[in-house]
DNA sequence: ATATTACTTTTTAAAGC
DNA sequence: GCTTTAAAAAGTAATAT
């Protein structure tokens, strides 16, 4: 039987940062090529990279948020491309600005299909938000792990509001070990 | 001091006021849907709980009152879907379903999933169909639920399948269209849930 | 009638309304 | 609260062919 753990895989790694240096973001957007930048509809402007593939949205006060990346390690590909494109528009970046990722969300695979009404009942009503009418996935909070995990009826799942990739390891063992002493894993 | 008095009492007037407006709200909202009294009266009650636990602040009275009532209807056992409660509110159905969702959560309502098979009376109803056909198009609701198909499905579009396909068993055919009117979903999503039913029923 | 596109949910930072 | 960005899950819906 394959570990469920080994099916996740990470589908999205948000981190922020800064160059420490506050920013005009109406001269970004003219010299930088592709910069999307719309200031009455966002503050930010943004930035896509294509290898690694990813998203960097600028501030005006040097802040960045980059999203999209697959892991930490293209959050850090990403984020040394825009800061070496900003240097190239005679933009002042710290030599490595710290990097926090925020968020990383995962995907996996119990491998079993999932009865959902019974699981919502087992795990308890007050514990979870299951509302088919509105999305077919039903809502868990963990408590340790702090992430929230979206069961479907396939028998994946996402699991979301991670800081690093064990937090999502953690959690697929906690869910089913959870729903194994419930007897609602197949 | 004097003049705290008159603020209490304006601040007392004003929650007297809004929790009227709330209640005459969910009167008028009722009586378009036509639930029974007994769901206004639970519905009110969700409500005075709701202010009093401080979850209308941030929120209009009309978006809370409505989720309230949507719960309700839910609670008694006669659900009314997010879409047909959206047509007799003023608040549209996305923010009624979120504000449901944040109500039910700190109220610990504990809102257990809704049964396809409460919404079979009312749509079979409207569409004239014999008791038979009701009785199949339960047993269709009941076999396919325990194989697992209503997993992730929207009750109402799993009740429309079942009483689409009990139709043509029971040799009182209504089409796609006239059975997704009444259950108000699409005959694509009819189509999809009656190939699961069917199959799991054993017919094909 | 089927295929695409798009929206629903969750998470997270950013600045400003 | 909202605005924007990315991503997965599966269901539903609107539109295109």
């Amino acid at each position: 039987m394959t570990d469920p753990k080994e099916t996740i895989n990470i589908e999205n790694v948000v981190a922020s940062t800064g160059i420490g240096q506050e920013l005009d973001l109406q001269s970004v957007a003219m010299d930088l090529e592709g910069a999307d930048y719309d200031p009455e509809q966002f503050p930010g402007l943004v930035y896509r990279t294509q290898n690694p593939k990813s998203a960097a949205l600028i501030f005006r006060s040097g802040k960045i948020v980059c999203t999209g990346a697959k892991s930490t390690e293209d959050v850090h590909e990403s984020l040394r491309i825009v800061f070496d494109k900003l240097r190239e528009l005679d933009i002042k970046v710290e030599d490595e600005p710290e990097i926090v990722v925020q968020n990383i969300v995962t995907s996996a695979d119990l491998g079993h299909q999932l009865n959902l009404n019974a699981i919502a009942i087992g795990l308890g009503l007050e514990n979870i938000e299951y509302e088919p009418e509105q999305f077919p996935g039903l809502v868990y909070r963990l408590d340790g792990p702090e992430v929230v995990a979206l069961l479907f009826g396939s028998g994946k799942l996402v699991i979301t509001g991670g800081k690093e990739p064990e937090d999502a390891e953690k959690a697929v063992d906690k869910i089913v070990s959870r729903l194994e002493e419930l007897g609602l894993l197949e | 001091r004097l003049r705290k008095w008159q603020e209490r009492i304006r601040t007392k007037d004003a929650g007297e006021r809004n929790l009227q407006f709330a209640l005459s709200e969910i009167d008028r909202m009722a009586s378009a849907l036509g639930v029974p009294r007994s769901v206004r009266e639970v519905a009110s009650v969700i409500y005075r709980r709701a202010l009093k636990e401080d979850l209308i602040r941030g929120r209009s009275i009309e978006g809370v009152a409505t989720s309230c009532l949507y719960a309700a209807c839910r609670k008694e056992g006669i659900p009314r879907s997010l879409e047909e409660v959206a047509e007799v509110s003023r608040v549209d159905q996305k923010e009624i379903g979120r504000t449901y969702r944040y109500v039910a959560q700190e109220l610990s309502l504990e809102m257990e999933p809704v049964d396809p098979k409460q919404f079979v009376p009312r749509f079979a109803s409207e569409l004239d169909l014999n008791e038979e056909t009701i009785a199949k198009a339960n047993e269709i609701i009941d076999i396919s639920a325990e194989q697992g198909l209503l997993s992730g499905k929207s009750p109402t579009g799993f009740a429309a399948a079942a009483i689409y396909a009990a139709s043509l068993l029971c040799n009182e055919k209504k089409t796609q269209r006239e059975v997704a009117d009444v259950a108000q979903v699409t005959e694509v999503t009819i189509r999809n849930r009656y190939q699961e039913q069917i199959e799991a029923m054993g017919f094909e």
